[in-house]
DNA sequence: TATGAATGAGGATTCATTCAT
DNA sequence: TATGAATGAATCCTCATTCAT
């Protein structure tokens, strides 16, 4: 019996590490090449049949569901890293700012939102965990008098996610040469006291969302 | 024969037709729905059929080639016009930011660069136009003291480029809303004294170019 | 102007000629290999690439939507043909009967079912025509004494598509030498008086729609 | 040793239940969804994996030649006990015809014959028991004087068989309603004295076989 | 032996591009 | 020259069958 059990466990593990391998290549696909590449590559990058993927993945949506996902925990646990561990306010913040680059989240949200179920409960939760994370980063920042009062949390969630997306037709190391200066140029930005009028209004969660 | 020559010219004259409303219509999809957006569609919306987008354009590269090449140089008399006509450095380089961003740059952008032919004498020049009007605007605000010294001209050229893209999964109208405050937001950072040190070094336009 | 009338006609002629190409081949090959043989099988026989096929019908469905639309109406046409022409009631109904096998009805009868829209307002309107000329088939039948009464127009209808449908494994001429003597003792049952008693109750067209 | 022997044992009967389990369910879903149904369904409609299958079954042809032999035998059991236990002759063909209908030999007999090993010994074995019975059946009822002379075996069996297929487009059930309707009708017409000529010859066995 | 997983081949469909009128 | 139509290559996805545990 154990033996068995150890069998179907092994198949299990196999199964599982194929299923890791998948989505890791799918991260750096969609990271490289867009949301469209051709499964097929994401399957040979990853060194498994095509259909292989289809096993574990029903059809591309869901395979994008599960990499922004990841991607999504990921960003949250920087977000809750910054604000346990960072005495600064605004230094939590660009902390966050700068490591959720580092996860791609650029590249990466063009997925979040492109055939995303909004209504899943777990991305619900993930969104909720992530929005009350970040929210607390900046009202902190807020009530510190570090960072300008006009901005809201859509106005920063969507300048990450811009600045650090792929650069058009540029092979993918060249936008980390680039996303950690310009985000620091947009945190200088934010940074109180604001040195300009915005147009429009602050940019909320929902908008964010809504879009 | 008159009424021959007369024919050829209308004829003439309808291609001409023709070949803007192909450019513009593609102008039009490429920003609504990326640079893979089918030829087909783009031939549809300008009211020709297929064969005559081809007639015209050899192929979705040269398409790309002229619409982006329009963009440049529309971008180009926005630097210029800034240039001539406003006498604040840091304004006229303000200014000429939302303009280019009005241009839909960012969404251009990424014709611009995917599969633009370099070396094209054409090219050349509108680049080196471009180069040198953003050049003097960033130049002269620096000198006015206005502008941090630590930027380049690539920083300014990717983060507009960046910053105007259309959000993922958004409709195109949305980024409307963001991108002027998202760009002021990154002009409060790039105006002097710098807020912050930034990482690497200034992004020159060679960077850009050769990205 | 003459000339490029008759270019375009001729254009659409061609056209014209491949629809109805893809139209016979379609109609052979679901006969011979039922409903789901290869849309590309359809296409190579009708000596036509795969995607003109695609041009023509949009889908599976719009293509057996067309040829089962065809069949039906001749079956009409033959229906009402027996009507106007056949002086004796029951001789007309054995008629129909055996020239609506002719147009192997059986065969294509698998196709007016599976993903038929049967509320597209011209299927609704040769449904119509069909069951009125065979009512009145019947209707004549079995006032003239020769029909048994216990019988529907839906009895009729199974029957027919059942017989004249191919023989499982077998080659498709293979049916055409059984079918009219099955059909011909199918109506010999038929026949007044009534040689034994029915189980259930007639079968009307409305059962017959509605399976 | 008397364990392992007792696993073994214990392993047989398992197989053999698992054998019969996925036999009942490739019939259940043969009838319901045609020849074609995934295997992959057929398993798991018999609560196996899919590898176990196929360690019963080579490939799809052994699995339906077995349904098929299966039916088969069912079928000739029916022709047998209605020679055996019914007096009256064409009552006993009336019996067997609608014993072999609830047998759905219809929706099986595209099985008999798609890729069917006809040369296999067992087979052959099956269709000559099966030929001598329903022989008997036909020419007890032909001598007895109830039975049109102008009938063959292969008439009545293709006649079985397509008239209890399921009907095309339509659950499965519905076919219940009418095939004993149309069988009986069927056998009217079967009876002697024969109310009309028939075209071609009285189709054999051997055409029904050779088909 | 039984199983879940892997795989490749095949069919449906789309789209860039070419052809014929 | 302008056009509708034709085409083949590429992609998605399914399924029969094999493999490894």
């Amino acid at each position: 019996m154990a033996t068995a059990e150890r069998k179907a466990q092994s198949a299990r593990v196999d199964a599982t590490r194929n299923r890791e391998r998948i989505i890791a290549a799918a991260r750096e696909a969609f990271v490289e090449h867009g949301p469209t590449v051709p499964l097929d590559a994401i399957a040979h990058r990853a060194g498994v049949g095509n259909a292989t993927l289809y096993r574990h993945f029903a059809d591309r949506q869901e395979l994008i569901h599960v990499v922004a996902s990841y991607s999504m925990a990921r960003i949250t646990e920087q977000a809750e890293a910054a604000l346990d561990e960072e005495p600064d306010a605004f230094e939590a913040l660009r902390r966050f700012v700068h490591r959720a680059a580092d996860e791609r989240v650029g590249a990466l949200c063009s997925l979040l939102f492109e055939g995303f179920d909004k209504n899943d409960p777990h991305v619900v939760d993930a969104r909720l965990r992530l929005e009350a994370a970040v929210t607390r980063l900046m009202d902190n920042a807020r009530e510190s008098g570090e960072l300008r009062p006009d901005v809201g949390l859509g106005d920063l969630m969507v300048a990450i996610t811009q600045l650090t997306r792929p650069v058009a037709g540029t092979a993918c190391a060249q936008v980390e040469r680039f996303m950690h200066r310009h985000l620091q140029l947009f945190l200088d930005g934010l940074r109180a006291p604001a040195r300009s009028e915005l147009s429009g209004t602050a940019v909320t969660f929902e908008d964010f969302e809504t879009t």
